[in-house]
DNA sequence: ATTATCTATAGATCTATAGATAATGC
DNA sequence: ATTATCTATAGATCTATAGATAATGC
């Protein structure tokens, strides 16, 4: 469940070692700032002065701490998915969720995918800019992912007795990539325009729930 | 199933009427350059000059054509909605489907979806750099979706007898929101890495197909 | 002494225009 | 005569650095 960060940041330098306290309070308010413009105009329409002017910093404090632009993305990427990796190995701890049926577990996940992608709305903007440029970018991303699919996936195929779809696995496996797709939409729907849309969260979640439940071919419905 | 373009070019002056036919020949060919470049590396990342070269054309006849970078992303998309409005009123023609069953119905479209979209690469990228400038682009690019959604909805809808799910309307919605949501997965993978990017075109197509049919409960299966 | 910060600016890039020249078609 | 094209460049913007000044902590 370990995300592997140490891979890709260990010997690369767009980060200063904060050699005093301030340099770290200076770090996270940089970063914080970049996130906060990233989700509202993208990373290419903020400048590294706007992001310097909203962390109440200058730019030649920014190019001190980090590398380049370019370094300040992969930094903010960085710490974005150790903040989701920690949040989804908890999410999907299975002492978590003992006692709990399929569709409690489906319930669950629908429930902390959209929360947590609504918490984080730089993630999905950061992290493409990151994969975009980088193939070890990419390949973190990639295991985030995994990670996440992984870990919902061996709950349901720890209630397996609940399935009655011929090829279990292969019906799990369809139903996180329809969520996951659906998921995609209802948080960016300038995506694609979607008559879901219109839905409440919860009456989007029985929907969803719904027709997940149904490709399964639950015993208990 | 008119787009109505008008409504939102008529009175705009993005793109300078041609008085020659050399003017058409232009026009084209830095729409054609623009188009490729912006599928390519993303409209922020062509600059002007860039289409110029492509198109084998100056900076200056470009801005002679267009009011400027916007105008011209605002005429791609134009000439992009228009072409796949035509294509899509062609699609969903009931009278191509006479005889077809629903499974034929939703093959079609998935295979019909699946083509336009790597035909027109641009496509996504262009509608949503524009809806995301522009009110007037959002709506047609809302109307263009709607528009798709309304034929294939009514190939379905005109077939309801081989439903069996008892709310018919809603399953139907479900289902295009489903496959539209997977679509936009399956042609931009960057978007989402899913599991089911293994699959080739056909596989993916029968198991979305038939997730589908199990939602809508069909008599036939 | 080292690290962090700021101001000022160099240098690159990109959008858009001015002005001169060439081609078109009534 | 009008329309289209090209070259050259102004002007804006943005990334990144240089160099001076201030704060930190062994």
């Amino acid at each position: 469940m370990d995300v592997g960060r140490t891979q890709w940041t260990a010997d690369l330098e767009w980060v200063r070692t904060p050699r005093q306290t301030r340099s770290e309070r200076t770090q996270t308010a940089v970063l914080d700032a970049a996130a906060a413009l990233f989700a509202e105009r993208g990373v290419d329409h903020a400048s590294v002065s706007d992001i310097a002017a909203r962390a109440g910093t200058s730019v030649g404090t920014i190019y001190h701490h980090f590398s380049d632009k370019q370094g300040l993305v992969f930094a903010l990427f960085d710490r974005l998915a150790a903040e989701l990796d920690a949040t989804t190995a908890d999410a999907v701890d299975p002492a978590r969720w003992h006692g709990a049926g399929i569709a409690d577990v489906l319930r669950g996940y629908l429930d902390f995918a959209l929360d947590v992608g609504r918490t984080l709305p730089a993630f999905r903007i950061v992290s493409r800019a990151a994969a975009a440029r980088d193939v070890g970018a990419r390949e973190l991303l990639e295991k985030l992912h995994r990670n996440i699919d992984e870990g919902v996936r061996a709950l349901l195929l720890a209630r397996a007795a609940e399935i009655t779809h011929p090829a279990r696995e292969l019906a799990v496996d369809l139903v996180l990539d329809q969520i996951a797709a659906m998921l995609l939409v209802r948080l960016e729907p300038e995506l694609r325009p979607s008559r879901l849309a219109e839905l409440d969260d919860d009456a989007w979640i029985d929907e969803t729930l719904h027709s997940a439940l149904t490709h399964l071919g639950l015993t208990t419905d």
